[in-house]
DNA sequence: CCTCATGGTAAGAAAACCTGATCATCGGAT
DNA sequence: ATCCGATGATCAGGTTTTCTTACCATGAGG
C-alpha cells in the first residue's frame, strides 16, 4: 500500500530545483532530460499527486513543495550512512577490538601499534592482556576479534596463524653459578631452587619435565616472579620475549638440550569473518612480523 | 565513488535477520528465496564487504551486525516520510489556508467549515477575511490557497468558480417609509440620504449609479454602518448575504429595478495547482453549494 | 543412509531504465 | 509578426537490472 521511494528520483528532484529545469538537472545528474522526466512522472504517479506543474516551466507544485524538505532529508540521511559505511570498508574508520599475551603486549605491540596508527590513522585500537587462555576466551567469545599468543590447544573454532616462534631459556641472577653459561641442558638445573610460572607447562612433554616436580613455588605473577628472582632466592625458564630485560641483574640462558620453543602467532574467529578494521590488523601484524621474522629485540 | 544504497535489497538485510533465513525472508517479502539471495549479493559487492558469512546459516558478520542498526535506521526513515506523505495525498493529513469575504465568513463558512471537518476530521483549515481585493491578493500572492469572495476585475493569473449569486437590496430601521415595501425601483431612492459602503460599487453601470454621488457618506466598516442604520442616519445597500440579520430593527428589501447581483464563488491560483488539502476543500465547497444552490439562509 | 532443511547457481523472462530523435509550446529577439 | 532558441513532453529502441523457475551442493537429524 505504501509507495516505496527510491532515492534517485528524489535526487533527481532535487536537482531540478536546485538547477532551475529537467535540462541543467539532467547534465549534473549526468543522464539524459527524459530521463530526469521520467523519473519524476513516475515518482509523481507512484504518490498519485503531481510535483511539478505541468505548464512549461519547472516550477513546484504545493505538494511538492512540502516534499522538498523532506526528501532533501531523506537523501542527506541516505548519504551520510553511506559515506560512513564507505569509511568503513576503505579503513578510514573503524575499531579493533585485540588481546595479547603480556610478553606480546609489552615488547611487541608498542611498535605494532604506533606504525599501524601511522598507517591507519583513522583507526581505534582497544588492546586487552591477560593469559594465553584468557585471550583465547576473548576471540571464542567474540568479545576481541584477534589474539597476539601462544596456541597451546586446538580448536576448530578458531583459527591459528603462527607468526613467530619464542625459544625457552633459563633465567637467574648475575651471580649465580649459571649465569655466565652461553648455553644450558637440562641436566644442568638438577638440585637448583625452580620456581615454576604460566610459560613452565611448556616444558611438559619434555626431557625436562621432571624438574617441574621439584619446584616449590609456582607463581604466576610476573612482578612477583622477578622479585623472587633479583633476590636470588631461585631460577626460573621463560621464552625470550617473556624475558624481563628491564632487570639489569638477571640473565637469560637459552636452553638447548631439550630445545623448547613457543609459538606465537594470531588467534581469530575460524570460519567467520572480521570487521574490515580488524582485516586492515591482521593483514598489518602479518605484514609486519614477516619482514623481521625472528628480529626480537 | 559513493555506493547509492536501494531501500529493497536494505530491506532483504532485516528481513533476514529478523525472520531468520533466507527462505523466511523472502516469505515475508513476496519474493523467491533467489531474489533475496542476488539482492543480497548486490548490495554486498557494491559495498565491497560481505553482511552474511559464507558458511550455511544465514548469520551476520561483524561489517553486517555494524550495518544493520543503520540500514534499519534508514529504512524507518524512509517509511515514516512514506506515510507521512501518503496521508497528504489521501487527505488524511494536511492544512488549508484560505480566505474569504466577511459575507461568506461569517453566513457561510461556519457551517461549511463545521461539515468540512466532519469529512475530513484530520485536516487543518486557517480562515482569514477581508475585502474582495485583500482576498484577491492574498490569492495571487500565494498566501492562501482559496478564496472565497466576489469576482469583480478579470485576473488571467487566477481563475474564478462561480457558485451563487447574492441580489442587492435596500437596508433601512424598520420605521422607515420604505420599510414595509416588498421591492424597490431606483427611483424610490431619490432624495434619501444614501450612505455608500464597500459593496456599493456594484451599483455602479446601473441606472442607480447617479445615487451614489450624492450620497455623503462612504463607510466601509460593517459594525459603523451597522450603528448607523439603526440610529436612522440614513439608508444604504447591501447584497442579501452582508445584511447583518441579527438587528432586528433593520430590514432589507429587494432592489428590482435595476436588478443588480454580485457573483460568489471560489477564487483560485490560475493554472497551478493546490495542495491536496486545498484541492479537497475546493471539491467540497463546491459540493456543498451545489446542493443548495441560491438557499440563502 | 536417507530425507528435509538450508543457501547458492544458471538461464530465460519480465520490468525498469536510459538514450536518441522528435514534437509542442513559449518567450524574446529581430 | 515571425523566427529562433530554449524548455519539457513523448515515443520507440536497446541495455541493464531484477525476478522467477528449476536445479545443485551441503549439513543436520531421524
Amino acid at each position: 500500500m505504501l509507495p516505496e521511494l527510491k532515492i534517485q528520483p528524489l535526487r533527481c528532484v532535487l536537482a531540478i530545483v536546485d538547477e532551475g529545469g529537467f535540462h541543467a538537472a539532467a547534465r549534473q545528474l549526468h543522464r539524459t532530460q527524459p530521463a530526469v522526466s521520467m523519473a519524476v512522472r513516475e515518482l509523481e504517479q507512484r504518490l498519485g499527486e503531481p510535483l511539478f506543474e505541468k505548464g512549461g516551466k519547472a516550477t513546484l507544485t504545493p505538494f511538492g513543495r512540502y516534499c522538498l524538505p523532506r526528501f532533501r532529508e531523506l537523501i542527506t540521511q541516505h548519504d551520510r550512512l553511506s559515506r560512513e559505511l564507505w569509511a568503513q570498508v576503505q579503513k578510514q574508520a573503524g575499531h579493533v577490538d585485540m588481546a595479547a599475551v603480556p610478553s606480546v603486549a609489552s615488547r611487541l605491540m608498542p611498535q605494532l601499534l604506533s606504525d599501524f596508527i601511522l598507517r591507519y590513522p583513522d583507526l581505534k585500537v582497544s588492546l586487552h592482556d591477560g593469559s594465553a587462555d584468557f585471550v583465547r576466551r576473548l576471540v571464542a567469545g567474540g568479545e576481541v576479534e584477534l589474539g597476539f599468543t601462544s596456541l597451546w590447544r586446538e580448536d576448530d573454532e578458531l583459527s591459528f596463524m603462527p607468526l613467530m616462534r619464542d625459544e625457552v631459556g633459563v633465567v637467574c641472577r648475575d651471580d649465580h653459578p649459571l649465569a655466565e653459561r652461553a648455553e644450558l641442558g637440562w641436566e644442568a638445573l638438577q638440585g637448583q631452587v625452580l620456581i615454576r610460572n604460566g610459560t613452565s607447562r611448556l616444558l611438559e612433554g619434555t626431557e625436562a619435565e621432571p624438574l617441574l616436580e621439584e619446584s616449590a613455588f609456582d607463581i604466576s605473577n610476573m612482578i612477583s616472579l622477578t622479585a623472587m628472582l633479583v633476590a636470588g632466592i631461585g631460577i626460573t625458564t621463560l621464552p625470550r620475549l617473556a624475558f624481563p630485560q628491564e632487570y639489569e641483574r638477571l640473565r637469560f640462558i637459552p636452553l638447548v638440550d631439550p630445545m623448547v620453543e613457543r609459538e606465537l602467532g594470531l588467534l581469530r574467529p575460524g570460519k567467520r569473518s572480521l570487521s574490515p578494521a580488524a582485516q586492515a590488523m591482521e593483514a598489518f601484524v602479518i605484514e609486519s612480523l614477516r619482514a623481521e621474522t625472528l628480529a626480537v629485540p
